[in-house]
Formats: C-alpha cells, structure tokens, sequence
DNA sequence: GCAGTGTTTGACCAATCGGTCAGGAACACG
DNA sequence: CGTGTTCCTGACCGATTGGTCAAACACTGC
C-alpha cells in the first residue's frame, strides 16, 4: 500500500492528489466534498475511495508531501555563505513559491488556521528542529557581527509571513492593488528585497 | 429587523454572535454547523433561527461587524502627526489587536483564503478606498523626504501580514518558539519596531 | 480463450446538517 | 386576571455527505 505499484495506481493517486490539491485549497477539509475531488479527477467517488480509505487520508497524504516541498529552501541556507545574501535568497525562493505554488500556501495556511489539527505532529518533529538548527546559524551570524542583531525566530516568522501574505490573501492584495490583471509579484520582490537588506545589514 | 427592541432580543443575538465568532473562527463557515453554535451560545437550534434566519445570516453580520473594527487603526493614520511614528503607532495597534482578538482575525483570514465569497463587496467598497486615502498619505510622506521611498500599499501588506501572522499562525509560531507558554508578543513588538524603523527611517 | 488479479461503477446506507412548523411557555400590558 | 405578543422547543423533513458492497469490467500472463 505504501508504494503504488502499476501504472493505473500511480497515475490515478497522482491525478487524484492533484485535484484534492484544487478543491481542499480552496474549499478547506470540511468545505470540500469527496465528490467533488472525484469529479475534479475525473474519477467516480467510489473509486476514488479504492485508492484513498478516506477523505481525511487524502488530506494527510497532501500534507505529507507538502512539509517536505515546503521546507526545502530553508534546508539549503548555508552556514558557510555570505548572511546577508543567504537570507535573501531564501526570501526569494519562498517569494517564488508563494507565485508557483498558491494552492499549496493555502492549503497550508487553512490547516494552521485551524489549529494545524492533522500537522501539529510535524511541525513539531520536522518543523521546529530544522528551525532550530538555522536559527542558530542566524544566531552564529548575529554574534559575529556579520548580520544586524535580530532574533533569528522572528526574522524567520516575518520571511514567512510576507512571502505567503501575496499566496495567501492574493484576493485581498489584488483588490487593493486594483490595476486589473497587473502581476503584484515584480513589485513585491523589490519591496522585500529592500526590507531585509536594510533589516539585516550591519550598520557601522 | 434592524435593531433589536427588547432586552432579550439585543443580549441573545449578542450571545450568538459571541458563540459564532468563537465558531467560525476555529472551524471556518463550512466546518461549523449551527448547532454547535446554538450550543455555544447555550440555546436550542431553533431558538437560533428565531434570531437569524439562515447559517449565513449569522456569519455575514460578523463580518460586517469586523469589518469597521478591523479598518478602526487604519483610519486613525494622521496625516499631520510624525511620519514614522504614525505608521509606527498602526503597526503597534494592528498587533495589538492580534494579541487581544485572535478570533477576528482568524476569522478575517478564513474568509480572504476562501476567496472572499462574503466580502468582496465590502473590501472593494470600503478596504479599497480607505487603502487609497492612506496611501497617498504616505507617497506624500515619501515624496516630502520624509520617510524612506517604499511602496505605499506593499507597505501596508507588509503591515498587515507580519501583524496578523502572530495570530492566524499561532500554533506555529508558539511550537516554533518552544518555551510553553512564553508570550511571543514583547518579543514580537520590539522585532517589528526595530523592522519598520530601519524600513522608514530616511537615510542620509 | 481462460483464469486470476486489478479496476470501476450504480445502487445503496446511515449519519449529519440546515431549516421548518405547530404548539407550548413566558412575558407585557390593559 | 385576561389577552395578545414575544420567545422557545421537540419533532420532523429533505438534501447532502462519507463510505460500503456486490457485481461488472479490463487487463495480464499462460
């Protein structure tokens, strides 16, 4: 079970996993219906539930696979680059995500809304160890005055948030912005470039 | 139908508007079901929809409701006061009211991640043009010399998600942080202090 | 062509949910 | 005390939902 082993198997709990990515991204767990998932897969319900037990494994397995996508450019910081770019460049990428990958940030962000009910295992196993770990290289930096001093926990709360804002209340940004169809991301990659160098850079 | 008459009539839609905020805001509009609600607020189902009429009545006129409190900091934004302290005096509120209403804003949030279904009306209608007003406000700012070139309405987004990060992401942010039942907030504050005055403050 | 395994589906079920309704209880007011 | 209005509830309803199941279908290897 753990591995799908034929070809239809592989194809048909991917296309399913994608279409869940859809509906659960933009309905959230309970707004989105199995039949919903099914029809967006282009599968009937019950054979949908030949692949998937239940409605709450495709969740889990979505969210699973999401952790690993998820934390992936914050385990390339480098200790051994230069801070100041290092940090930036982890901006950018999780910048990128947020533009690639919106359903993805909201399917995260409404499983932490909700008090992260089927994550909370992972964030504190997976999560907070990798947090700790390039906290402290932040921490490393701030002591030998290669960054300005910032509680690393924090920096990495505002990367966070300012990334997965424009993902996240894409909505709201756009009806702010107003410019109908106009691409808020070149401007919020200025915006936060600018932000973190004068947050980060060691003023003499 | 506008205004409650009686005594009972103005405490029990309080009391359910109370229990559905505490509701919503934990399991989204789909997610809680009426009788939880009524429970909440400690009547029958019925007995609830005496009061409104439907489900959605009830999650309308909280949002609504949320709406003028939620803007409440923006408008205060003084033109005639000190540039940087004015902004940072709405960043100080917004955080604020993440700390004391965490509810509003999960609520807020849960709504904008679904799409507004609910209130695109009212952020094209009242968001939109108040999110103008400010932002002239601060191009003036910039414009004058007074404040660093930054982009008005990414600044305010930039407000708004690191603010209301700490409490839509609070389970995330507290295991992050470990340390049971330490309140990320002083830290938080003194963080986005020192963020936005580096952000602000003009160089010479 | 045939057995055996993997895949798909229509029909069905029990539970839940939003909402209705008739009537009873509490209250206001003369 | 009586009467009209407001408030409240148990019982009920139709629709939706997650999940089951037996049977049909399709594919593979012999």
């Amino acid at each position: 079970m753990k591995h799908p082993r034929t070809r239809i198997q592989r194809r048909n709990t991917d296309t399913i996993l994608e279409a869940a990515l859809d509906v659960f991204s933009a309905h959230g767990f309970r707004g989105a219906t199995v039949d919903q998932i099914a029809q967006a897969a282009g599968l009937s319900k019950p054979n949908l539930l030949y692949y998937f037990p239940t409605k709450e494994a495709v969740h889990v397995t979505l969210l699973a696979g999401l952790m690993d996508v998820w934390l992936a450019p914050l385990r390339t910081l480098d200790p051994d680059g230069d801070p100041v770019e290092e940090i930036l460049l982890y901006v950018h990428r999780k910048l990128e995500m947020s533009r690639t990958m919106p359903r993805e940030s909201r399917l995260f962000a409404n499983e932490i809304l909700q008090g992260a009910p089927r994550l909370s295992g992972t964030l504190g196993e997976e999560l907070k160890p990798l947090v700790d770990e390039k906290a402290a290289v932040i921490a490393g930096w701030v002591k030998a005055g290669r960054i300005a001093p910032v509680h690393p926990q924090h920096l990495m709360f505002s990367i966070w948030a300012l990334t997965q804002h424009y993902a996240d209340f894409d909505v709201q940004v756009r009806t702010v912005l107003g410019d109908e169809g106009a691409d808020p991301f070149p401007e919020a990659e200025r915006y936060l470039d600018t932000l973190f160098r004068k947050m980060l850079s060691v003023t003499p």
